[in-house]
RNA sequence: GCGGAUGUGGCGGAACUGGCAGACGCACCAGACUUAGGAUCUGGCGGGAAACCAUGCAGGUUCGAUUCCUGUCAUCCGCACCA
């Protein structure tokens, strides 16, 4: 029988089939257990790239799997639809963002469904759609109501360009994340959510994650940046309090000056009316023009000048000077800083520069009373200089005992300080979902009332490139009844960040078409939490960290039973091109269209995840895509040849009438089996699962140049088509059915392999002397270690492969090896 | 500077628990079939004439190390004047 790959036809085909007859439909009612299964859901931008087809492709080999090991699986795909780039095409083009946004989604749908993903598409969700952002609105609302979302002013992030706020996690080295603007620090009143209360928990919970990489959790844990120290209470001469926090309060006698930020107030305050007044204005509004950047880079000379003003260390009673420099930040625990010049490297640097006092605290080898320290001392030691404390090891006794005087005598406090800082999620933009809050000149910040949610975005706006949100070009927009007392109130004219969409979807994806509740809660905690996630490493912090607060906050209302969101994490790596990441800017980009176009779906899948491993970045490679094409093809040639030998043949296997060959071809057949349910399952190798796919073949060909056994042929071609249809579901169905069988692979369930058919009589061993190969043997299977070492002995040919020398031991591995160590 | 990851043929990668390094594929070479081949099939393919030498480099542990340990170099990623 011949027959072509017509790999358009079958995929078409069978990808209708699949959305008629809803083929990956989740069920709630289920007896299976179920399995949720996330991968991250794209921005519609309008076209598929190759980073999006990795992604689903790793999420449907997984999904079909458990499919067919007989889980209820939740696969769902919706879109992330909210921001910037849909409002700057409406600048550009002077049109709305809402149907280009929709056009996109209808252009990146139709390119998803052609890579014969097994979605439920039933439960669909984009984030841009009023019966979607009601519920992000109404999120809102519950943080608000439960003091986790807050109005305040605040020195924030402003890119210039994108004319809005960004969050911290959104500022990368001092540029916008997005366009790459330098980041401009402005004053403004902006609606923040209280992440920082959940600091601690987001921190000890990563522990609770073992099936996240260490990667990430590293990163989320460097990122809260938690600290325990000591604020201390320093004053200035005149009793006011300049507190500050420090992690070594062992050095606390050791503090030989004291350094402010230059925004820190107290600067100001001091030295109001003073002769010094105009020089520290003038060193301040210097340090403030260095940009962001620059002021962060590290390189920045340390710069500083006095102030002349003094401060009392509390512990000592010791008058200190007060300087102000360019390297203390008023964003980290109080703006102000303790000098420790003999135990800090930077201080040590600052004081040898600037000439201030160096005070040794802690002993070190070439300590002699009263010289100069020929460096700095960061090492642990022992106290001196430092009262009742002298003696004491710094770390494992004076930190305690100083912090506990300090404690007990009002001089200093324990504090745990995070890097982390609260979400501002207030940008001025126009696409995205309106916070929902009025301002009422009498009754002040009110909530929308939940019955009137959604706040709808308007229409009549204007998208101009002014850097002003277009909402306020809204003639409708802005003015309200106040829900309270009834008279003339205000809208909040900010959106919400969209990752604030994004940090709730999978809640939805339980319960997509709820129009009562964001999600029902006995829906939501069947699903939830999702089982495996899957995404770009690239959203390690933000997206995720964002996610797990969420979840954690909903959590403590109630309104779910998982605090975490996501059981395992699997990052991909990047898809590349000469070595560089495919983007846009650099022009470096493979369409994926092109490849499905020309080769198929099942192929541009099977060449992606053949690679590499999920985990590492992949280089993009032409000539390897054909490779894959040549492989299906021989496969859709194999199956065929199958069936021709086994046309009215009894393909019923009878296990007693096997020759030699037939058993080998068995044992290839369910150890193959075997192999790829573990690198599909277990180990996430889908490469190597596909390596081992292709041996089968290869064996299959050759045992076919043989005496064949048609029930050996027939058994090998349906778990090969069982085995190989997550990752060619058109073309394994295709043959599937034309091999008679009438209920689809994707109903089907998984092949069990059979350890009989895997064991083997004989087994080659290698012989080693001093671990080096010096023969094989083939041997009975089976050898226990003592009986290997005893025919080993009695082997023909062992005093040759000892060439004359002493064996000393022998060192047997059944069934691998024997290593002979010889003198 | 701190933290994390990765280094294996011409290339992508494999070796799962310390046990035959280079599976599988790409590229390349030779051959078969063919009017033809960019189809298909067969064989070869780390270096070396060989003994042997080879998993970034230098050591160590071990009968045996790509795998474990120490040091070091390189590349990538994250954080970065964090007090």
């Amino acid at each position: 029988m011949e027959r072509r790959y017509d790999f358009k036809t079958i995929e078409a085909r069978w990808q209708k089939k699949w959305e008629e007859e809803k083929t990956f439909a989740a069920h709630e009612g289920s007896d299976k257990p179920k399995y949720y299964l996330l991968e991250m859901f794209p921005y519609p931008s309008g076209k598929l790239h190759m980073g999006h087809v990795r992604n689903y492709s790793i999420g449907d080999v997984l999904a079909r799997y458990k499919f067919m090991k007989g889980y209820e699986v939740l696969h769902p795909m919706g879109w992330d639809s909210f921001g910037l780039p849909a409002e700057n095409a409406a600048i550009k083009m002077g049109a709305q963002p809402e149907p280009w946004t929709t056009s996109n989604i209808a252009n990146m749908k139709t390119q998803l469904q052609t890579m014969g993903l097994s979605y439920d598409w039933d439960r669909e969700v984009a984030t841009c759609l009023p019966d979607y952002y009601k519920w992000t609105q109404w999120i809102f609302l519950q943080l608000y109501k439960n003091g986790l979302a807050y109005k305040k002013k605040a020195a924030v992030n402003w890119c210039p360009s994108c004319a809005t706020v960004l969050a911290n996690e959104q500022v990368i080295e001092g540029h916008c994340e997005r366009c790459d603007s330098v980041v401009e620090k402005k004053s403004l009143e902006q609606w923040f959510f209280k992440i920082t209360d959940y600091a601690q928990r987001l921190l000890d919970d990563l522990d609770k994650l073992p099936g996240w990489p260490d990667k990430v959790k590293t990163m989320q844990h460097n990122w809260i940046g938690r600290s325990e120290g000591v604020e201390v209470n320093f004053t200035t001469e005149d009793g006011r309090p300049i507190p500050c926090f420090t992690t070594r309060h062992d050095t606390i006698f050791g503090v030989t000056y004291m350094v402010l930020a230059p925004e820190h107030p107290m600067v100001a305050e001091l030295v109001k009316g003073t002769p010094q007044e105009e020089a520290v204005n003038a060193f301040v509004k210097k340090v403030q023009q260095i940009s962001t950047v620059d002021r962060t880079s590290g390189n920045l000379e340390k710069e500083g000048m006095p102030i002349g003003a003094f401060a009392i260390n509390p512990m000592t009673g010791e008058k200190v000077p007060i300087w102000i420099t360019n390297y203390v930040i008023m964003d980290y625990g109080t703006g102000a800083v303790m000098g420790v010049p003999a135990h800090d490297g930077r201080d040590f640097d600052f004081a040898t520069k600037y000439g201030l006092p160096i005070k040794p605290v802690i002993s070190y080898d070439e300590y002699v009373p009263g010289e100069p320290m020929p460096h700095v001392v960061e090492e642990d030691g022992f106290m001196i200089n430092s009262g009742q404390f002298d003696g004491m090891h710094n770390r494992k006794e004076a930190m305690k005992a100083i912090a506990d005087y300090m404690e007990e005598n009002g001089l200093g406090k324990r504090v745990i300080n995070y890097r982390l800082r609260d979400w501002l999620i207030s940008r001025q933009r126009y696409w995205g979902a309106p916070i929902p809050i009025i301002y009422c000149p009498k009754c002040g910040e009110v909530p929308v009332p939940e019955k009137d949610l959604p706040v709808m975005l308007p229409t009549d706006v204007e998208f101009k490139p002014t850097g002003e949100s277009p909402l306020k070009t809204s003639p409708t927009f802005d003015e309200v009844t106040c829900p309270i007392c009834g008279g003339k109130a205000h809208r909040e004219m900010d959106t919400m960040d969209t990752f604030v969409c994004s940090s709730w979807y999978f809640l939805r994806y339980a319960d997509a078409k709820n129009d009562l509740q964001a999600f029902d809660k006995e829906k939501t905690d069947h699903w939830m939490p999702v089982d495996q996630y899957i995404g770009g490493v690239e959203h390690a912090i933000l997206h995720l960290m964002y996610a797990r607060f969420f979840c954690k906050a909903l959590h403590d209302f109630g309104l779910v039973e998982a605090d975490e969101p996501f059981t395992n994490l699997l990052t991909q790596g990047m898809v590349l091109l000469d070595g560089s990441k495919m983007s846009k800017t650099k022009g470096n980009i493979v369409s994926p269209e092109v490849i499905i176009e020309k080769y198929g779906a099942d192929t541009a899948r099977l060449f992606i995840l053949f690679a590499a491993p999920p985990e590492r970045d992949l280089e993009w490679n032409d000539a390897a895509v054909e490779g894959c094409y040549r492989f299906l093809n021989r496969v859709w040639r194999l199956v065929g040849t199958i069936m021709d030998k086994c046309e009215g043949q009894d393909t019923a296997l009878n296990l007693d009438a096997l020759s030699a060959e037939d058993k080998a071809m068995r044992r290839i057949t369910h150890l193959t089996v075997k192999k790829v349910g573990d690198d599909i399952g277990k180990r996430f190798n889908f490469n190597t699962g596909i390596s081992a796919i292709m041996e089968m073949v290869n064996a299959l060909y050759a045992y076919l140049e043989k005496d064949t056994n048609p029930a050996v042929l027939h058994e090998a071609a349906e778990m090969l088509l069982l085995i190989f249809s997550p990752y060619a579901p058109h073309m394994c169905e295709e043959l599937w059915e034309m091999m008679g069988n009438n209920e689809e692979i994707a109903h089907h369930v998984w092949p069990d392999f059979d350890e009989k058919a895997m064991a083997q009589d004989e087994v080659e061993i290698v012989i080693q002397t001093n671990g080096k190969i010096k023969d094989r043997l083939t041997i009975p299977a089976g050898m226990s270690a003592d009986e290997l070492t005893e025919y080993i002995k009695s082997y023909d040919g062992f005093e040759a492969i000892l060439e004359g020398k002493q064996a000393v031991k022998i060192i047997a591995i059944p069934n691998k090896l024997v290593n002979i160590v010889v003198k």
